[in-house]
Formats: C-alpha cells, sequence, structure tokens
DNA sequence: ACTCTGGGTCTAGACGTT
DNA sequence: TGACCCAGAGT
DNA sequence: AACGTCC
C-alpha cells in the first residue's frame, strides 16, 4: 500500500506541510483510523511466539482483542475519539495488487512449513508472520469489541482509507490516523503518522497538512495525484526509470499526466499497455465512500459493561480483573473529555499571542504552535496517581466547548 | 552527481515488574 | 508492508 | 532498559 517514497520526496520538497506534534495535543479531537490496518498489525505481533497466539479456550486467536481494546483504552486515555473504520469491497484496480499479496503470503506458508520440518525457529518466526491474512472473522470479533466499549465504526464501502479521507473532508473527524501516505491522495485534509507509537520511544506524531503540502510542492490537488501515481501506487504499474524526483519534476513542467505522456521521450520510458492512470486518478479523486449523515453519524457511547464481561471474560478468556479495570478508564476517560477541548487548556503557556477566538470561525492559517501544557501526565504510573489531572477543569463545567472544527482549527 | 532499481536487512502492541 | 542501506547501472 | 505476560 502507499505512494512510493512520497515521505521523503514531501520532507525534502514541502517541509512546511508537516510539522511534529505532541500526542497530548490531540486531546479532544475525533480521529478516524483504517481497523483492518490496525488488526493486521496487532495478529503479527501481539502474544505471538512461533506460530503460537493468544487464544481463547476455543482455540480461536484473540491477540485482534487484546491489541484493539488495549489501543483503543490508551486513546481515550488521552481524550482521543477514536472511529474505526472497516474495509469494503476493493476496487477491481487493486486486484492485481492484491494477487500479488496472496501470493506472497502462499510462498510465505510454503517457507513456513519447510522451517517447521526442519525446526527452524528463527525461520518459523519470520514467515509466520507473513501468512497473516485479515478475516471477516477478526474484523467481526473488532466491531463487535468496539459496539460494546461504546465506540464509533464505519463500514466503508470500498477502501477504508478512502473513507477516513472523506470523514476528513466532511469535519466529521479531525484528522486520519494511519502510516499509510495514500490517505493523503485521497485528499485527507489532515493526516497523522505515528499516532500510535509510544511517546516512550522517539518518534512524534507527525501531522500533515494536505493544503500545506500542496502549497509547498506549487501544486493542485489533482496535480498531487498524478505524481502519486508516477511514483507508484497500488492501483497500477509506473514508469520504469520515474521515481519520485522525476516525477515531480515532470507533473511540475507539464502540469498533468495527459501533457507529460505527450511530451516525454517514449523510447527512454516505456509506458505500459492499457495503463489505466485515469481510471487510477478517479479512484483516488472520487473514490466510492459513503457520505450521509446517518451511517457516519458517530456517537461516543457509555461502555455496556455486561457486555464486555460476557464477550471478553466469559467468551474470549481475559482476566476480570483487567477488563473491570479497563471499563473504569473508560468510564473516566469519558467523563474528563466528555465536554470536548477546552482550549484555554490548550494554548501556549506563556506569553504573547492572545488567543483569538470567538467569531465563528478562527481560521489559523498557521496553526499558532502549540506548545506548551500546563500538565501533561497521561502515562500513569504504577505508584503514583493513576489519573489524569487537568487543573484547567475547574475553571468550567459551564465551559463547555462543542467538540469540533467550527471553533477553531478549521483550515 | 543524481536518480532509479533490485537485493538484502530488520521490524511490527501495550503493560507491568524487575 | 515499509523503511532503510547498499551496489550497480543509466542519464 | 530488558523482560515476561496478556489469552
Amino acid at each position: 500500500m502507499g505512494i512510493k517514497g512520497l515521505m521523503k520526496l514531501l520532507a525534502d520538497n514541502a517541509p512546511n506541510g508537516m510539522k511534529e506534534q505532541k500526542f497530548e495535543s490531540y486531546f479532544g479531537r475525533k480521529i478516524a483510523i483504517d481497523a483492518s490496518m490496525s488488526i493486521y498489525q496487532f495478529l503479527i505481533v501481539v502474544g505471538r511466539s512461533g506460530t503460537e497466539m493468544l487464544t481463547n479456550e476455543a482455540g480461536e486467536t484473540t491477540s485482534h482483542l487484546v491489541g484493539m481494546f488495549s489501543r483503543t483504552i490508551r486513546l481515550l486515555e488521552a481524550g482521543i475519539k477514536p472511529v474505526y473504520v472497516f474495509d469494503g469491497k476493493p476496487p477491481d484496480l487493486k486486484k492485481q495488487e492484491l494477487a500479488k499479496r496472496y501470493s506472497r503470503r502462499e510462498d510465505a506458508t510454503d517457507d513456513l512449513a519447510k522451517a517447521t520440518e526442519s525446526g527452524n525457529k528463527e525461520d518459523i518466526e519470520k514467515f509466520s508472520k507473513r501468512t497473516v491474512k485479515v478475516t471477516s472473522q477478526h474484523n467481526d470479533d473488532c466491531k463487535k469489541l468496539l459496539r460494546l466499549m461504546g465506540v464509533p465504526a464505519v463500514e466503508a464501502p470500498s477502501e477504508a482509507e478512502a473513507q477516513c479521507a472523506a470523514l476528513c473532508k466532511a469535519e466529521k473527524v479531525y484528522a486520519v490516523a494511519s502510516e499509510d501516505m495514500d490517505s493523503l491522495t485521497f485528499g485527507a485534509p489532515k493526516f497523522l503518522r505515528h499516532l500510535m507509537d509510544p511517546s516512550s520511544k522517539k518518534i512524534p506524531v507527525m501531522e500533515f497538512d494536505i493544503s500545506k503540502v500542496l502549497e509547498g510542492l506549487e501544486l493542485s490537488m489533482d496535480q498531487f495525484i498524478d505524481l502519486c501515481i508516477l511514483c507508484g501506487c497500488d492501483y497500477c504499474d509506473s514508469i520504469r526509470g520515474i521515481g519520485p524526483q522525476t516525477a515531480l519534476k515532470l507533473v511540475r513542467q507539464h502540469g498533468s499526466m495527459e501533457s507529460i505522456l505527450e511530451n516525454i521521450n517514449k523510447e527512454r520510458y516505456q509506458i505500459p499497455d492499457d495503463w489505466p492512470y485515469e481510471e487510477a486518478r478517479r479512484l483516488f479523486k472520487e473514490p466510492l465512500v459513503v457520505t450521509d449523515d446517518e451511517q457516519t453519524e458517530l456517537k461516543w457511547a457509555a461502555p455496556d459493561e455486561e457486555g464486555l464481561v460476557n464477550f471478553l471474560v466469559k467468551e474470549n478468556g481475559f482476566n476480570i480483573d483487567r477488563v473491570t479495570k479497563a471499563i473504569e478508564k473508560i468510564k473516566t476517560a469519558k467523563n474528563k473529555s466528555s465536554q470536548g477541548r477546552l482550549e484555554s487548556f490548550f494554548k501556549p503557556v506563556s506569553t504573547s499571542a492572545p488567543v483569538k477566538r470567538k467569531g465563528t470561525k478562527c481560521v489559523l492559517v498557521s496553526p499558532s504552535p502549540v506548545t506548551k501544557f500546563k500538565t501533561l501526565s497521561l502515562r500513569s504510573r504504577p505508584g503514583v496517581l493513576g489519573r489524569l489531572i487537568f487543573p484547567s477543569l475547574e475553571l468550567g463545567s459551564n465551559y463547555s466547548v462543542p467538540l469540533s472544527r467550527h471553533f477553531c482549527f478549521g483550515i
């Protein structure tokens, strides 16, 4: 998935379109997340050793539930309101790519069999991860878990990333969190990378702003899509000999794919036969997504405590103490953040810049750097107060700020 | 010198205890 | 799967 | 930081 070399291209050519942010600065934000991608990661890594995974009594895998449960709680505790978006039917153009993945999994399955035969532990470890596939069972399990947790899930008619971007465009969420750069190609106004990386280790959250990215590249959105197709996407081959640099140069020089195709040296650059760039372009520009309010209404409800105990403890062998504690965490987090963002809490703590607000929209052309916070103990530690404490709360049970982009942070 | 390619590598969650 | 490094080749 | 556990 993704666009080949786009990350580096943007870092080099549109650095102003991206900025480092603190995990904590997303308090009160609604964030769209590709569920299948998350599940895939969990299956690869959670509780795996060799081919062994976490399972319930029936022997069914529960790694995805463990992963999704703890991650979602972590997000809620940080005041983030996650929306998980599930994949629908992939577009036909993606069939080729999917076939490639399938055959790679087949190869890995063979390799795994060999490794098992010879008892090579490292190889078993390595190859078993490559055989991981997200099934509809996994998806259904997670949808059920989310419903019980009171966290919304959206069913994408096709690509989840496209649906995430659509939610963001419609201002139903503040941003899309993904590791997959084609979120930007789908036009997500704001895109977060490394949101889930534990702040423990290095990498900060990287926030991309598509309008600034385009500004930096000096391209229109349509041109950006053509650039991505040239770099290499899931929907069609790229042209041999054209990488990110050349792609950017060509798009800037000629302005559109049609013009590029008319003007480049066809001897040097072999255009594949039946190259469906127009359809690829359409899939990025007008992907199949749901937009009506009925299906995309996002509600964060109270957890179904009994349901969670039944599902996780009774059916899937979770430790009951862990589950009850987790439920308390959800409820606490919900109370703390139910008022939405308290902007006063997030404004820079120090000097200058009086925060402008009021007025229906305050367009933050340069989103005033949210630098310092009054407190930041989001990680609960063992003996010490494992609670979030927000001093500013005292000034305002009736100071409630509707959670949305109306107030600030518009584009 | 710059760029693309292909081959190889390594890695991928979250939490608590020590 | 991606991200990174490297060697090699083409421009 | 390294390690073991989660189910």
